[in-house]
DNA sequence: TGAAGATAGTACGATACCATACGGTCCGAT
DNA sequence: ATCGGACCGTATGGTATCGTACTATCTTCA
């Protein structure tokens, strides 16, 4: 086995992973949301308020990308955003209530697609999965910050 | 933890991940490729010989995108492109000796960003992470068909 | 044999995300 | 008190990939 063979390439396989999952989960869902759209809503469904700082970095993106993405949500009426009180450059944002509607809805249609996609992999070995996941995570922001 | 606690949502943190893979990895090497190119690179590096859609599939990009991106890497004069000679359908994709020679010098250029990556993560876990991962990919790929 | 699908590739418009640059707001040192 | 730097957000232009629609070639079967 070489070095670089691709199926052993992690970082390789993990865009590949990554480039078909978006194409079936946003082909599955017409609902006029993207996964990055609802991942954030979700994130927002859980702690209330985030600024877009936070949210971009919990979405693994840049602040610009959050930004229009958040723009595209409040036109939906899903989030609100508000200045921050004491910090008034934070743009705090919300979900509403139709957000959470909608959440809801998402969750429930995923539901079967994540079944799926989970086939063949226990419980152990997702949970080991999303720990490894997390420490590559955390070299990626150090890396980036360097 | 809720069922949709976004940290054990795999999808979403597989998607964050990746965002920041690429960003880390495009930044950090400006040779003109991406990370999807350097990947077809190293495919053809292998195998030698291969058509778009086969490439594509490799890839985890449809057609049309492949397509474009071997166009970039033809015009560098890194890989080549054949008609097939039974199938007159085919576009064989081919790698050229200057092709090589990138993808050796990325590689060389890779490892120590790669060993950055894999800090806390032992080998096992590496080859259980492919081995979960590519299970994962089989149960998109049957999705994405059915 | 030839007409009807299937398959490989290309064209084109849309979208997601990036990088850079900029404006507003906060804070710490002087 | 204020000035320089750090931090949040927005604007803008570029690129990667998508989805759909089209062309050319192959295959199958009546």
């Amino acid at each position: 086995m070489k070095r670089r063979d691709p199926n052993f390439q992690l970082e390789f396989l993990l865009a590949e992973v990554v480039r078909l999952q978006m194409r079936v989960y946003n082909r599955r869902f017409k609902t006029g949301l993207n996964q990055s759209q609802v991942s954030a809503l979700i994130h927002l469904d859980r702690v209330e308020e985030l600024s877009q700082i936070d949210l971009a970095s919990r979405l693994g993106m840049r602040k610009a990308a959050t930004g229009t993405l958040i723009d595209n949500l409040q036109s939906k009426g899903l989030v609100d955003r508000t200045r921050g009180r004491e910090d008034r450059r934070l743009q705090l944002v919300s979900i509403t209530d139709e957000g959470r509607e909608v959440v809801e809805t998402i969750d429930r249609m995923a539901e079967p697609l994540g079944q799926e996609l989970r086939k063949g992999v226990s419980r152990d070995e997702r949970v080991q999965l999303v720990s490894i996941l997390q420490r590559i995570r955390q070299n990626l922001r150090r890396t980036e910050e360097g």
